[in-house]
Formats: C-alpha cells, sequence, structure tokens
DNA sequence: AGCACGCCGACT
DNA sequence: GTCGGCGTGCTC
C-alpha cells in the first residue's frame, strides 16, 4: 500500500511512502510513522492511505514504523491543521506537526503515564519549622498549596533540592503515592452537582445577551461588546453551563497575559466539572496528559492561550474568546496564523457556536457585525451600579514635564492619595529612560544589531536593546565626541516610579512591567500588596493593562496619549483607543467613580474626542469609514511578502526580483495590487536587514491565488539561500 | 531545515 | 598533500 505522509520540514508538500502488507490493516490517517527522509529519519504523520503517487513507484520509500495503533491527532483536527496551513501558505508537514505536543512530535506513546506525586502527611498541619529554613518552609508550602500532589519535576522547578525533600520523607512530613492519571469521565459528574456555586443574577442586559447567544443552535458566531466590569464573565459562565448540562466540553481562549491563576479559579470555582488551565508553565509530560484528558472529554473546561485553538475535544460544544480585539492572538513568527479566525472555521467545522467578548472589539469583527456574519450583544450598564470613569484630556503645551508627569497632574495625584486611594501611572516605556543622549554633541546611544536606540535601565545599570536584548555597560563618555556628559533622555517607568517617591516620600510606589516582575512569584506580591488598599501608586506599562483589577485606583493617569496619533501604521489609532480604554478600565470598579487623565499635546485631535465624549463605538464607526474610504482592511485583504538579509539591500533586491517576475507572469490572477518592496518599519534588527512588500486584494480568492504563484516563484528563485522569507497572511503588526 | 557534495585556501 | 570554508542541491 501506499500511503501519503506528513512531515516536519519546509517543504510545501507531502511525501508518499510504500507500507509493508504486515503494517497495512491498522493503519489510517491521524497515525504517527517513522520513515527514512534522506539520511535521517523522521517522524510524520499519517494524511492519507491506500493512494495512487505521481512520484516513480520503485523510488518510494518503505515505512520504517508506524507508531499508533488509531489516529492520534482526529479528522476534525487534521481538516483545521491543513486548512490553516493552506491559508497561511506554511508548509502543511509544519503545521500538523505543530497541532501535536512536542512529546508526541518525538515519538512517545500517546498514553498516560504513571507518575510519583508527593503529598504532605496529616502532621505538617500542626508543624514548626525554623525561622532560617527558607527552603524547607517552601517546600511546605507548595505541599500545601498542593494537597492532590506535586511531582518531582514541580518541586524541582521551584528551587528545591531532593536533599530537602528526602529531609521531609526522613521525618515522616511527605509521603510519596502512585498517580494513576485516569481521570473521572464526563459522564462522572451528574447533572445535580454540576455548580460549585450559585450562578449570578444576571441583569436585563446580560440576560438579553445570554438568550440570544443561546437561541440560535449550531454553528453562528456572538459577538459580546461589554465595557469593563459590565459582567463579560458572568455571561461566559452561564453559556458554559448550558453545554456542561449538554455534556459537553468547552475549549476558553485568552491573551497571552490574560491567563493568570484568577482566571482560572474563577471557573474552577464555578463548576465542579474538570478544568484544565494550557499554561506556558506546564512540563511537556502534563502538556500531553492535558492534550489526552481534552481528547477523552475527562476535561470539560480547557482554558489557553492562542495554541490551544489546537486542542483536541471529544464533545465539543462551545467556544469562547475572550478579549478578541488582543493582537495576541496572531502569531508574529513562523506559523502565523490567528487563533480568533481560526476559531470560527473550528467552530463552521464542528457546528458549534462561538462567543467572542471585548470592551473594545476589532474593527474587522465590527465590521462582520455590519455584514450580518455575527451577532452583536452590548453591556453598556456597569454591574453594581458603578460609574463610568470621567476622562479628562490634560494639555501638555506649554507644560514643563519632569519624568514624563505635568505639575496639574502631580497635583491630581496628591488630592487622590489624600483621600485615601490608589493611583495607576501608566506609560509604555520600561527602564529609566529611551535614550542615553550626549549633552556636547547630541549622539544618542544606539544599538550596534538595530536601527535603534538602547534603553537605559538603572536597577541593576547597563544599557539593553529591546528589540534584539543585547546589553552593554554604561559607557563613561561620549563615542562620537568623548564628553562625560551624558545625560538620560526622556523617562521610562524606572524614572517615574524614582520621581514620584521623591515627590511622595511616604507613599509606596510600586512598579509593574516586565523586569520588575520577571523574579517567580514577585507579580504575586505586588498584586497582593495592592490589594491591601493602602493609597499607593501603580506604575506600570501594558502589563497593568489586561486581566487585574484594582478596586482602590480612583485616578488612572495616561501619561502619553499622542504615541499612536500620528504613526505609519494604519492601525495606530484603532490600537492606541484600544489600549486608552484598556487602561482606563482599571478605574471606578466599586463605589468610588474614578478618574482618568491623559496627557496629550493634541487636545484637540478627533480621534481623542470621539473616544472620550462619544465612546469606542463613535470612534470605532468614524475609523471604519476612513478605512472604507482608504480600500484598506477590513473592506480589502492584505498579505505581506517579509524577507531578511544579513546583507544591507539583498532583502529589498529579492522581493524587487520577485516583483518583476510577478509583474512578467502570464497567469497574474486580476484584482491585486501591491506595493514595495519597502524597507521595515525597523530596517536593521538583531544584525539582520529587513524588506517587504505588500499585497492588497479586494477578494480573498484573488489574494490566495496570487500567493500561490507567489510561492512558486519564491520556492524557485536563484536568491532564495541568501535571503529569510515568509508570507503573512492578514498581518497585524505594524508595516 | 538538515545534510551531503564539491571546489578553493592555510596548515601538520 | 589534508582540514574546512560555505555555495548548491535534494529530500517520497
Amino acid at each position: 500500500m501506499i500511503i501519503q505522509v506528513a512531515l516536519p520540514t519546509p517543504l510545501h508538500r507531502l511525501f508518499d511512502y510504500r507500507l509493508a502488507d504486515s503494517l497495512a490493516a491498522k493503519i489510517q490517517p491521524g497515525c504517527r510513522v517513522r520513515v527514512p527522509f534522506g539520511k535521517r529519519q523522521l517522524i510524520g504523520l499519517v494524511v492519507a492511505c491506500d493512494v495512487e503517487s505521481e512520484f516513480e513507484p520503485a523510488r518510494l520509500k518503505q515505512v520504517l514504523e508506524v507508531l499508533d495503533h488509531s489516529a492520534v491527532l482526529d479528522a476534525e483536527l487534521m481538516q483545521l491543521a491543513r486548512w490553516a496551513a493552506h491559508y497561511y501558505f506554511y508548509p502543511e508537514g509544519e503545521a500538523l506537526m505543530q497541532a501535536l505536543p512536542s512529546l508526541l512530535r518525538k515519538g512517545e506513546p500517546a498514553h498516560f503515564v504513571h507518575e510519583t506525586l508527593w503529598r504532605a502527611t496529616p502532621i505538617t498541619g500542626t508543624l514548626k519549622l525554623a525561622a532560617n529554613a527558607a527552603r524547607q518552609q517552601a517546600l511546605l508550602d507548595l505541599l500545601l498549596r498542593n494537597p492532590e500532589g506535586v511531582s518531582r519535576d514541580l518541586i524541582k522547578l521551584e528551587g528545591i533540592s531532593s536533599a530537602t525533600l528526602r529531609t521531609f520523607a526522613s521525618k515522616g512530613w511527605v509521603e510519596s503515592f502512585t498517580h494513576h492519571p485516569r481521570p473521572r469521565h464526563a459522564d462522572d459528574v451528574q447533572a445535580g452537582d454540576l455548580l460549585r456555586e450559585a450562578p449570578m443574577t444576571l441583569n436585563t442586559e446580560q440576560a438579553l445577551a445570554l438568550q440570544q447567544f443561546l437561541a440560535p443552535s449550531g454553528f453562528h458566531i456572538h459577538l459580546l461588546e461589554g465595557v469593563t466590569g459590565s459582567g463579560k464573565t458572568e455571561v461566559y459562565l452561564q453559556a458554559i453551563q448550558h453545554c456542561l448540562e449538554a455534556g459537553q466540553q468547552v475549549l476558553i481562549l485568552v491573551p497571552e497575559i490574560g491567563l493568570t491563576p484568577q482566571t482560572v479559579a474563577r471557573f474552577k470555582a464555578r463548576f465542579n466539572v474538570p478544568v484544565l488551565a494550557l499554561h506556558s508553565g506546564l512540563s511537556d509530560r502534563q502538556r500531553l496528559d492535558a492534550w489526552l484528558q481534552a481528547r477523552d472529554a475527562s476535561a470539560r473546561i480547557l482554558i489557553g492561550t492562542r495554541s490551544a485553538i489546537f486542542t483536541p475535544l471529544a464533545r465539543p460544544g462551545l467556544i469562547i474568546l475572550d478579549e478578541e480585539h488582543d493582537a495576541s492572538f496572531k502569531q508574529q513568527d513562523g506559523f502565523r496564523y490567528s487563533a480568533r479566525d481560526l476559531a470560527l472555521v473550528r467552530a463552521r467545522n464542528l457546528q458549534i457556536p462561538v462567543l467572542l467578548g471585548s470592551a473594545t472589539p476589532s474593527l474587522e469583527s465590527l465590521h462582520n457585525v455590519e455584514l450580518g456574519r455575527f451577532q452583536l450583544s452590548r453591556l453598556q450598564q456597569r454591574a453594581g451600579g458603578a460609574e463610568a470613569p470621567r476622562f479628562h484630556l490634560l494639555d501638555l503645551r506649554g507644560q514643563s514635564l519632569r519624568a514624563g508627569i505635568s505639575d496639574p497632574l502631580l497635583k491630581r495625584i496628591a488630592e487622590h492619595l489624600e483621600a485615601g486611594t490608589q493611583v495607576l501611572v501608566f506609560l509604555n516605556r520600561r527602564g529609566f529612560a529611551p535614550s542615553l543622549i550626549c549633552h556636547q554633541c547630541g549622539a544618542v546611544s544606539e544599538c550596534t544589531r538595530c536601527d535603534a536606540r538602547m534603553t537605559l535601565h538603572r536597577s541593576p545599570p547597563h544599557l539593553h536593546c529591546h528589540h534584539c536584548d543585547r546589553q552593554t555597560p554604561i559607557p563613561r563618555t561620549c563615542q562620537q565626541c568623548g564628553s562625560e556628559d551624558l545625560r538620560p533622555n526622556g523617562a521610562g517607568t524606572e524614572r517615574t516610579e524614582d520621581f514620584l517617591s521623591q515627590q511622595f516620600p511616604k507613599t509606596e510606589i510600586l512598579r509593574i512591567d516586565r523586569d520588575s516582575t520577571a523574579r517567580k512569584g514577585a507579580m504575586d506580591k505586588l498584586m497582593h500588596r495592592i490589594h491591601q488598599g493602602a493609597p499607593c501608586i501603580l506604575v506600570g506599562t501594558q502589563m497593568l493593562a489586561k486581566g487585574h483589577h484594582f478596586p482602590k485606583v480612583t485616578l488612572v493617569a495616561i501619561l502619553d496619549a499622542d504615541s499612536g496619533l500620528f504613526s505609519a501604521d494604519f492601525r495606530g489609532m484603532e490600537k492606541t483607543s484600544q489600549l486608552i480604554l484598556q487602561v482606563a478600565g482599571r478605574a471606578g470598579r466599586a463605589q468610588d467613580p474614578g478618574e482618568v487623565v491623559l496627557q496629550t499635546h493634541h487636545p484637540d485631535h478627533p480621534m481623542l474626542h470621539a473616544l472620550i465624549h462619544q465612546g469606542y463605538n463613535a470612534f470605532a464607526r468614524d475609523e471604519l469609514k476612513l478605512r472604507a474610504a482608504a480600500g484598506l482592511p477590513p473592506y480589502s485583504h492584505h498579505a505581506l511578502l517579509r524577507a531578511e538579509a544579513s546583507q544591507s539591500g539583498w532583502a529589498e533586491a529579492f522581493l524587487r526580483d520577485l516583483r518583476h517576475s510577478l509583474e512578467d507572469s502570464l497567469q497574474r490572477p486580476s484584482g491585486c495590487h501591491w506595493s514595495g518592496p519597502f524597507p521595515a518599519p525597523m530596517e536593521k534588527r538583531a544584525g539582520l536587514y529587513r524588506a517587504q512588500l505588500l499585497i492588497q486584494g479586494q477578494e480573498r480568492r484573488a489574494l490566495h491565488q496570487l500567493l500561490t504563484l507567489l510561492l512558486q516563484m519564491l520556492e524557485q528563485h536563484p536568491g532564495r539561500s541568501r535571503v529569510r522569507w515568509s508570507i503573512d497572511v492578514d498581518p497585524l503588526d505594524a508595516y
């Protein structure tokens, strides 16, 4: 028999192999096989059995081993991954293999493995450890936090040595047992004990939204647009309840920074069913276990980020995608898929509904509402009758700034602190200052590998390129003129923190950015501090904007509202307004009505006005009109051909060549146009020179045809070895 | 992407 | 004379 196999190679094709009759009986699509490939052996996935080969049969090689008795990747996921590979022009073999957990890619059996776990013994309840036994305390905490048992891997991960574990064992504080990962079956949960806590009573808007969502059966897409604090999650929870009652599973996708223990806890607290979080902290073995539990429906609620869209589901009932506008749903390298768009495709294949939620929906989704593809529900009331925050534009023209803060803002901050509440200061720049400038000649510290400034950091002192991660000591003298007068230029979170602690010496200043939260547990500590409720100032980046709620914050200050107003990226306004509202949403959750101050040099800017006085919807309507007039997405479709090379000019020349081949081609479909090649927004990055060619299509079909042709040309272009290229369909980042 | 083949420069 | 640089070509 001849079978067709998908292999993890960057080649855009499948491969045929001969299969010995002795192995042919149990083979089916979705099984893994080990095959010879050139001089090496690879593990691949069977795509089709009993096929005719166009390849000369005598030259076919034999399958070495069949790894599975039944399909590891079911037909539905296989269909999704193959569809995605074609849509995003990514090699099919790579796409299919990426849908598998890494242990399965490496050839491990698709089985649960019995694992030795450790748990605390009852006597630890009254145990008093020596005050200086920090490691022992850490182990005890870990054990008490996880009464169902902890694996040795996890203990190691927490930085606890096996010696500490041995000590515990010898004192009888810990015992080991064999964990049989044969989880409960879906049917084990009786209808009566599905709920762990009672659902909340829905307000009129929530009830209407839920009813509208539940009314149609089968595949439909529902957009839940709800301002922060309007209770979207409760609508999700009750939609999930309906699914669980029907014995089905629910897949929940959240943005990268939204997958916090609190998020997961919310679902676990409500439902008496196995809830699994597919987060980045899982070991390969745990990830496989979770994958298997989703596949056999012993896990009922699956929560994960972008890649969780490829989680197998034995009894799929609903896909929820929270913060659907979030850019982290689009993968930015390699397999550049959008988990949001794949969720829609998957739901259509499965004939199940999708619930998209956001306070600030993407213009793509709002356009889909206009077209009647999505149904829309709006939640405009805040739960508990909390008022919406008041917005103020603070005109920066003529104001002096210290660490990015104007005097009127400083006064407002003082007033809120005196009233005993908390203040949130947002600026999207970490580090001390965005650059180091020579006061004599004006030369600026630049990265040698990128077209970018080095950011000055104080703790610890160094220069850091945020684009390629290069770090250098702080120079004592200017490289250009030798002057010693080097000064920080502009403000980042460290500098603002510094300045505020000088201004408010008695107030605690908590900085929240990637640097301050890098250490394990640091974020928890900060959050704990904030939730104690004492007056304090939070200074932070994007990290503050998502997921976390700060009930005591009554003033949100956005230090630079102008950053996205004049950017070359046509999505700049959309991104900025989403970010402003997201940050603003952190305030005014409780009884205190919140206040949001935006520092701007353009207090008359129409976008800021629409956003602040009429709300996101008015802004979005205006912006959609502009997009329509300019023929930009969502009114047309974009693809970007990206290229990078070690020498300046190579990538651009390569793309120019391709453009010419395209223009000379007779098979070129109509209805597309292109522009460029242009240098990428930051031409040099991490030592590579980057360029891109933009392709625009009125219709998806035409764009797809053109890209098919382009791919053929790319694969046989003589310059392809000097240049790394990739196709990005529906690109999101600036271009 | 790997991995081999192949053809030119500085070494024991 | 060989080790090794990376250009070019192939993978059922």
